[in-house]
DNA sequence: GTGCGCCATTGATCGGCATCAAGCACGCGG
DNA sequence: CCGCGTGCTTGATGCCGATCAATGGCGCAC
């Protein structure tokens, strides 16, 4: 039980879970919050656990995922530094984590009981009003999701997904390099490490796309995004 | 613009949007509601129209669904009687519905004014609670939707979603009439009907359904079961 | 430096599901 | 009763992406 030092506090303040919160609620929150490390390949939690706390990814990399029967694994979520996951247990009857959770990059994650959490929501409808937002994004996405898998072919996909890592939606041309290894990316769009080599390599192929281990280079962002149409 | 009448008030308190509120925010919500008809094909709402209202199916069926660029259409969700649709647009800061409604058998309608909803449910953290737990569900069957989408084949989905219309889990065996006309239906799968009616005959050549039109008859429901595994 | 292990790539083959194309059954209006 | 439309079924074919298998490249331990 690592209680955050002030510095970690106040980089919390700057999230959406806290932003909204008042000095004393978030004092009333503190003695509920955890910092603990992990390392690359830890199991934080698997699927069906009992859940007391959600998450907020202070370092490192995260990546949520389920199994099937035949043991091939679909990554839900990527988590980056920043980010938070698991708020739902909040509001489940009896919470449970809906999927396995595991470090791909050590780092460092802050713990925040759900109970307190909502006890402290329950005196701010601003945050309320802000997580619901949030969920309402996170929905958003999901249908975004179903909708590519069941309409778009995998190289809509791919092509999607480089487009989602350009930084400024404006530039021309762009330079970016992918979040992790190529194999989890696969996995995230639902195709294997084979097809999405080789929808890169087809790409690089039309002069599309440029690159050389995780970096891409897009030189004309227009010409790619005119690609999935 | 038609209010509703005391019966289908007293209709409304059952659903989960209106059952924590007290009778006084039930009369401040009153003038925000607004009942209207609706026919089998009429277009409810566009993709991207801006939205003021969610809304809530008195009677008949509606489909929610995305159109891809070269036509063919995902049904993200059927909408049966008593249920409520769109409630997310509360949340978002430029309020827009991000599927197509329409109708599959005409009925009736009631819309719900996001912004009066959202004044009220200020003063009631029970009915906030109740919302985001909704919201939760809708995300599980997401996360399941997504995953039967990437890691299992169509005959598991098939089987899965006659799974999920047997009414009572216990039964041995179970009769059931399916909801819509199979194209929907498959629709909804992520199928053709050509491939959706394909596994139906497969699965009463190997004798675990039976059916005769839009009734089937399960003999044994743990041998379905088995079935997807 | 050398060997090992992991990841990415490339090629060959296979299979599931979509597509295209007929038939078939039912309901409805004339 | 017939004709037509709509939805369901069934068959033939083709393609996309998975699978299986081999090679190549890079980092790391010793």
């Amino acid at each position: 039980m690592t209680r955050p030092d002030d510095r970690l506090l106040a980089q919390l303040r700057k999230h959406y879970l806290f932003a909204d919160l008042s000095d004393a609620q978030m004092a009333e929150l503190r003695p509920h919050l955890d910092v603990r490390a992990f390392d690359a390949g830890e199991t934080l939690f698997d699927q069906g656990d009992e859940a007391a706390s959600f998450f907020m990814l202070h370092r490192g990399t995260i990546k949520l995922f389920r199994v099937s029967a035949g043991g091939q694994e679909k990554i839900m979520r990527l988590i980056q530094a920043g980010q938070s996951f698991a708020e739902s247990v909040m509001f489940m009857g009896e919470p449970r984590y809906p999927v396995n959770a595991q470090g791909l990059k050590g780092g460092q994650l802050v713990s925040i009981s759900a109970s307190a959490y909502l006890r402290v929501m329950q005196a701010s409808f601003a945050s309320c009003r802000t997580v619901m937002a949030r969920m309402t994004e996170r929905i958003q996405s999901h249908w975004d999701e179903i909708e590519a898998l069941t309409l778009q072919n995998t190289q809509y996909r791919i092509v999607h997904y480089l487009l989602g890592l350009v930084p400024t939606n404006e530039a021309a041309s762009a330079d970016l390099s992918l979040p992790t290894r190529k194999g989890v990316i696969a996995s995230h769009l639902g195709v294997t490490p084979e097809t999405f080599s080789r929808v890169l390599r087809l790409l690089q192929e039309d002069d599309v796309i440029r690159m050389q281990g995780a970096q891409v280079h897009i030189p004309n962002v227009a010409a790619l995004r005119r690609y999935s149409a």
